[in-house]
DNA sequence: ATAATAATTGCATTCGAAGTCATTCTTATG
DNA sequence: CATAAGAATGACTTCGAATGCAATTATTAT
């Protein structure tokens, strides 16, 4: 069903169909009236692929997403395509999990004339973001800030989340530490973890160790448990995400046969819905990505619709959510 | 950048270069070279939309989810979308989260002609599938059945799974039981309530009571507190998912002040990863998401083919995890 | 009633790639 | 060397909607 059809049916031209499902455009209530009864007769629905086409633009946005089960990902996602549609724009999906894709990824979202790009993953160097300005591609990068700036970014301010978690453990007199950190190629990891050593240094704890995982909870129990047998035990574990703190104190309670937050603190860093629950009542951080996704989408509709807009980096503070998991440092370890 | 532009630079027609970029048709070694230096040189990417106008096929895969913090929804969608991505195809997300919204979304996703439509979410009922037959475009139900099994479906077979839990406690000498369903309006939690009922009438248990959660931690604790005023406890609480399993597993532990598995047991359904955690070692039944996802997307693909095939209802099992969370029913109960 | 103006309408073109068809260029064969 | 068979190429049309422009009709003022 295409609108020449409707056009024939109707008695009118083609231009008449279309025009009555543009807004704005003047057609006669006779005209208007009689294309929409064919219309509705002959099941039409304006073909959209036909009007990207000539309108140059599509009313798509890529979102780039890792498949690693990262962070809070499933809610963010669930967000953003929230407020992409109230843009009355769509989110196409891609997937980038490994570097060697990005050419391909990248080369099918140009393809697809997507009016703008969100990127929530890593492997996502200063080079694609070239790419997609030399084509006039607006991107915004979610927990993600390129060394120079030179493309917006929203991001949860971890320096300060970790600055307040550092300073609950401090307060509660402990001095000895462990940085549970994730996964090396990971930005938001990365961030956690200078988050994590510049508010420890501040207080004057220098060369603080760290053991790396991968976000899940298996790894951070592994991670512990390797840790522990070489290792005297910290009376505080800094985690970079709350499904590794989670890990951490199954670990200790399970295996190291401690206590927490008796014997050792643990703080998490997301807020997930887990965090809250009963046997851990984590404190932590938690991300307000409401905002940020709105931020997010709010940045790059804009910037689809002004392309002159300077990058800008947009900071969200994280909120403090105390729990049941630190507790002052206990006296013998001192 | 254009066909047309590459071809111009490259010294032939617009037809030569659209044929180095479509497979198996003959180009000289010449030709195809010319082009190819061109179109690099110019940063050519052929525009998936224009091919898509001429094709009649947009590569694209509507999936429709519900934002509701559903089952395992972030797992299935991401699985989705890489057996999609396998398929070359690409997933156009559409959030459907009440009635009303319905017929604009179906609007839409006719209008992105998109090749087939895969349907994650209540709300979508028969008529609503007529539309997009009579568009020919395929739809693949995951985790829904008509009753008429007018369309093709991929399930996880909840009556099986729940028989295997319903055995297990019957097996353990439970006799007190309550079932704690889902939402009313989702179809998961209909086929598992009637699944559970149906596992206890084949042992003789007929008119256990019922509680509705949402699905969330929370309805969980509070639609348990509820009843725990009103009622005798049951002696084994069988729960339409596993985050709920949790939080009635928490509520009795930190409110009726009871154990599990000692004083009450509980299962679950899902197998999520925190359903294996130290703390619930829930017995469970997971759903094979990576073939149902794998399945679905076949199903669909061969739909998009070869548009005559039947359809067709593909029930996976679950698969029982036995954890720690069931134990024999308790003496005093009885 | 007529002129002047405004509101509609249709024709023809455009967006960018793909495929049909007729033509030209190769290559192999007698 | 001539010719048939095959490969390669380009002109032109197609997909479906949107729009500039010109022509037509409706409306208003005189």
């Amino acid at each position: 069903m295409t609108s020449y059809d409707v056009a024939h049916a109707a008695g009118v031209s083609q231009s008449a169909v279309s025009r009555v499902y543009r807004p704005g455009v003047s057609v006669s209530k006779k005209t208007r009236e009689k294309v929409l009864k064919a219309a509705e007769e002959l099941g039409y629905k304006p073909n959209a692929i036909a009007r990207m086409l000539i309108n140059q633009s599509t009313g798509m946005i890529a979102v780039i997403i890792s498949s690693r089960a990262n962070v809070n990902f499933p809610e963010v996602l669930a967000q953003l395509n929230k407020h992409i549609a109230e843009k009355n724009k769509r989110v196409l999906l891609f997937t980038l999990d490994d570097a060697e894709q990005l050419e391909t990824v990248i080369e099918q979202i140009l393809a697809y004339q997507v009016d703008g790009v969100v990127a929530l993953t890593a492997h996502f160097e200063p080079d694609s973001v070239t790419q997609f300005a030399k084509h006039n591609i607006p991107v915004v990068l979610y927990n993600r800030e390129l060394p120079d700036h030179s493309v917006s970014s929203v991001c949860c301010n971890h320096d300060q989340g970790l600055r307040m978690l550092v300073d609950i453990l401090v307060n509660h007199h402990h001095q000895h530490f462990l940085i549970m950190a994730g996964p090396k190629d990971s930005d938001v990891a990365r961030a956690r973890l200078s988050g994590a050593r510049n508010a420890l240094l501040s207080h004057g704890f220098t060369d603080t160790n760290v053991v790396y995982g991968d976000y899940s909870y298996d790894s951070a129990r592994e991670c512990l448990s390797a840790y522990a047998e070489k290792n005297a035990l910290p009376t505080a574990i800094i985690c970079a995400n709350d499904t590794m703190a989670i890990g951490a104190i199954d670990e200790i309670r399970e295996n190291l046969n401690l206590r927490v937050p008796e014997d050792i603190s643990v703080v998490g860093f997301d807020g997930i819905s887990a965090s809250s629950w009963h046997s851990y009542q984590l404190t932590t951080v938690s991300q307000p990505t409401y905002f940020m996704t709105k931020a997010a989408v709010e940045t790059l509709v804009n910037l689809i619709e002004s392309p002159d807009i300077p990058p800008e980096t947009r900071y969200w503070p994280g909120k403090l959510i105390e729990g049941n998991s630190v507790a002052a440092a206990p006296r013998d370890n001192e």
